[in-house]
RNA sequence: GGGGAGAUACUCAAGCGGCCAACGAGGGCAGACUGUAAAUCUGCUGACUAUGUCUUCGCAGGUUCGAAUCCUGCUCUCCCCA
């Protein structure tokens, strides 16, 4: 039983692409589908999850989906974007990366059961390795046409005088190993479609161009669009980095905090890639919030929504009230009848940094309070710039430059809380 | 291999012997406003024991009272020709 995907895809708006004659391929009955992933890391971060997000719909279709873990191409380094030369992970580190993203991938995708559709996890590497140079320009190279590379955005892009560096042969060959991955998985997987951002369309070209002249078989590509913010910043990153899906690297406070902030107009795009919320929920919930833009229903949601499903309930509840203590009415009285526990999981995830008692018994100046003695902020200048704009706090109240920290301002008799504008917290720890 | 252009702070980009910690723009941060939004206005944006001092303009030397600015060598990037 499968069900209309491509439709699916279309309504939510993640649809920038497809090849003709993908969709009703995909309606003859299940079809298996991969997508790739570099594992750069030992954890997805939310620009992974769109085409995840993809591959959980695929598989609700009733497909099979395949994630492909770049093992090999994760070396080479994508000339599409502006990658800068990637660094070869050793073999041990590559396992390590695979156990840790397949353990978050299986948070969303069933690998495990006997069901006929059950996610597979592949990587590119176990099959690349063993191809020889000799093997690869004869058996694949022989097939496809420098030409045809040449004519491909990502390449043209990067030979055009516009262009800042110009391209190393090992990344002009990318396309060709993405190509043969696709070929791969249609010989040995009977896997007919790959996905992907639609920076990757003229790889999976490649791949379906490979399949055609070398198999003589017939492969679809899809895409989805890149997505983007209304201010033009780049999604999925703050200046922290990357917004992780692993805990540890971001807390999950910090995770349902950046679905909150996002702009009205980017909210309703989320709220469908990014939820699996019906078509009519959305609609209402897109209604609810126009007649009513300040209460911010579709945020509220959407966070409530990814983080639910990134993380935990328990997680969840934590951030929602990290947030309402945070950028509630809250004072320095509430903050002090916290209990430590509490106190802490609002916490967790603030950087924090240690002082001595009899620091603070003696009492601790403003600047050492900020950077000499913690770290919070970059250099003792940058101190003295912030409390001369009055951006700092100390238990959520404005203080100045004079202001001495004292056991009179510890919470719990062990905590301070330190705040530089509205939202960057840190917390000193007294041991 | 030959010829040309270039390398300045997070990015772009001025400066071409002293008035340069370096114009301007973007970005970032903060303040006001607000919906933990957007837009707008204002301030800040190398460091320090701070109305002064120190280290920065690809790297290493040199000329000069004085160099981001001139000279020499090196490294790297891009373009054109072979």
């Amino acid at each position: 039983m499968t069900s209309n995907f491509v439709e699916e895809l279309k309504w939510r708006g993640m649809l920038h692409d497809v090849m003709p004659g993908t969709e009703e391929h995909l309606l003859q009955g299940m079809q298996n589908a991969y997508v790739g992933i570099d594992p750069t890391a030992d954890s997805l971060h939310i620009g992974h999850l769109v085409t995840v997000m993809m591959l959980k719909h695929f598989q609700l279709a009733g497909h099979k989906p395949f994630a492909l873990l770049g093992g090999a191409t994760g070396m080479i380094g994508d000339p599409s974007g502006k990658s800068a030369e990637r660094n070869l992970l050793d073999e041990a580190t590559l396992r390590l990366y695979q156990e840790a993203l397949r353990a978050q991938l299986s948070r969303f995708l069933d690998f495990e059961s006997d069901a006929e559709n059950a996610a597979v996890l592949v990587n590119n590497y176990d099959w690349m390795k063993g191809f020889s140079f000799l093997d690869f320009i004869r058996d694949v190279g022989k097939h496809i046409t420098v030409n045809y590379m040449m004519a491909k955005d990502s390449v043209k892009k990067r030979l055009s005088p516009e262009a800042k560096e110009g391209m190393s042969f090992t990344e002009f060959t990318y396309q060709l190993v993405q190509g043969c991955d696709f070929l791969h998985l249609y010989q040995n997987h009977n896997c007919t479609l790959q996905m992907g951002g639609s920076d990757q369309w003229g790889n999976i070209t490649t791949g379906t161009e490979l399949i055609r002249r070398i198999a003589g078989g017939k492969g679809y590509a899809l895409t989805c669009p890149l997505i983007t913010k209304a201010d033009g910043t780049k999604f999925g990153k703050t200046e922290g980095g990357n917004i992780w899906l692993d805990p540890h690297r971001t807390s999950p406070y910090k995770f349902y905090q950046y679905w909150l902030n996002t702009s009205d107009d980017d909210a309703e795009k989320y709220i469908k890639i990014f939820t699996f919320l019906s078509r009519e929920e959305v609609e209402s919930l897109v209604q609810e919030h126009g007649k009513a833009p300040h209460t911010r229903v579709l945020q509220k949601r959407l966070a409530r929504e990814v983080t639910l499903m990134v993380h935990s309930q328990d997680d969840l509840d934590n951030a929602l009230r990290a947030s309402d203590l945070l950028f509630g009415k809250s004072t320095s009285e509430d903050l002090k009848r916290l209990d430590e526990k509490t106190f802490l999981d609002v916490f967790e995830g603030v950087p924090q940094s240690v002082l001595s008692r009899s620091d603070i018994d003696k009492g601790v100046d403003m600047i050492g309070a900020l950077s000499a003695k913690t770290g919070f902020l970059g250099s003792n200048s940058e101190a003295r710039r912030e409390l001369k704009q009055h951006s700092i706090s100390v238990n959520r109240e404005k203080v100045g430059e004079a202001y001495q920290i004292t056991p009179e301002d510890l919470i719990n008799n062990r905590f301070v809380l330190l705040q530089k504008g509205r939202k960057n917290y840190f917390l000193l720890v007294v041991e």
